[in-house]
DNA sequence: ATTATCTATAGATCTATAGATAATGC
DNA sequence: ATTATCTATAGATCTATAGATAATGC
């Protein structure tokens, strides 16, 4: 292998990935299941098969961990949710694409990262970079929302209720995070389709005009 | 004031509550707020106006607290649960009270108390009680939502759609914990009624049954 | 005597730095 | 020389116990 810089780990990576994937995963899997606070970075070490200290060359400190953990999770979320927003499909369409793809995210991977939008340690002002890009996917989702009850003729009833039902459909996506917890069968299969079906019928929409909006979704990437 | 055993406090209490109430309300603001391995037993006691050895005599360590907190908050909506099993009004309308109210039960309080569900370290062992609990609670859901698609003549397709159907609505229902989160303007108002509609809509039911449901709803207590 | 609090603290744990070490790069 | 790791550890923090204290109850 050309160019293994530095002094070899006492035993080497079972993954044969870099020390610092390993750092990330193994912080991931524990921030997840048993919690920021309660994660020491002595645990996330022995988790990655490095020394405690060994940590502090790749990372400042557990926060930053958490930080680089958080921006690559709801990235993907937040360029999808763009692009959709500068396509020419119809409206519905496009939000059932985001529902569904956004759902299939959340639901995939080993581990539920998106476990890590629960955590109250979240309030500390060093996590505020995540927050700016997960308002960003909340406007796209307002967006969508917004075009679909305006070329639907529906939802004329204004501004809080954009804003509610938009939360509404934003909150079902999520809800997969939860039920992910308590539900080991739900990472396989067609939680997507049944997450943006039931996305759009929360604005009203029918059974035939969600059929419409299935066929209309475009495959992003 | 009769009857005011021990040692007094070095300042007395300001909300003029016992000590034990003092600390369960001090307690869940930071479990919400920071998160329970976050929150050491010290800002506990003092959040709550004794000395930090001073917990000791009202709980065992943190988890005994966190514990009470869960118990006391997920009681209510078990209680409502069942009592609303054994009534005699159509299911629908049934299903819907349950998540109408359900929801304002999380909505309500001066702290996201729901938010105490989503804690990673509940996943210890020593929140079995809990979880024994918080699956009453889903039982009771699956048992009106089954309810509710017999008495409509739908979902036939069996067990794995009830259990999906019924893990739809009730994270629905507990999306507002989320939302809460970010929306202070959450609190007040008429969410319960939104999610309680929504959840009948999930289910296949058009605007007038929803309607009819409504006007079924029969009001516990 | 009983109760509920207090102060003090031992021991555990946790974070983050200092300095040594073992590899490659030049 | 540079890099990435290691070991060792100082200092901070945290938990939970021991023992003192200040009230009421009998």
């Amino acid at each position: 292998m050309a160019g293994v810089r530095g002094r070899p780990r006492a035993s080497a990576s079972p993954t044969g990935l870099t020390t610092e994937q390993d750092i990330r995963l193994a912080a991931a899997r524990l921030f997840c299941t048993e919690g920021y606070g309660s994660t020491s970075t002595y645990a996330i070490a022995r988790a990655a098969g490095i020394s405690q200290a060994g940590m502090y060359h790749h990372f400042a400190g557990k926060h930053e961990i958490l930080l680089a953990l958080l921006l690559e999770t709801v990235r993907p979320s937040v360029e999808l949710c763009e692009e959709l927003g500068r396509r020419s499909e119809p409206a519905a369409g496009r939000l059932w694409a985001l529902c569904a793809y956004d759902t299939r995210l959340l639901v995939s991977g080993d581990d539920n990262l998106g476990a890590l939008y629960l955590l109250p340690e979240l309030s500390d002002p060093r996590f505020a970079p995540f927050h700016v890009e997960r308002q960003r996917l909340l406007d796209g989702y307002r967006d969508l929302v917004a075009a679909t009850l305006g070329s639907a003729g529906r939802g004329q009833s204004g501004n809080a209720d954009l804003h509610g039902l938009t939360s509404l459909v934003f909150g079902l996506v999520e809800s997969v995070i939860l039920r992910r917890r308590s539900e080991p069968g739900l990472v396989a299969g067609d939680v997507d389709v049944r997450i943006a079906d039931a996305a759009l019928r929360l604005l009203g929409l029918d059974d035939d005009a969600v059929r419409r909006a299935r066929a209309d979704a475009p495959t992003p990437g």
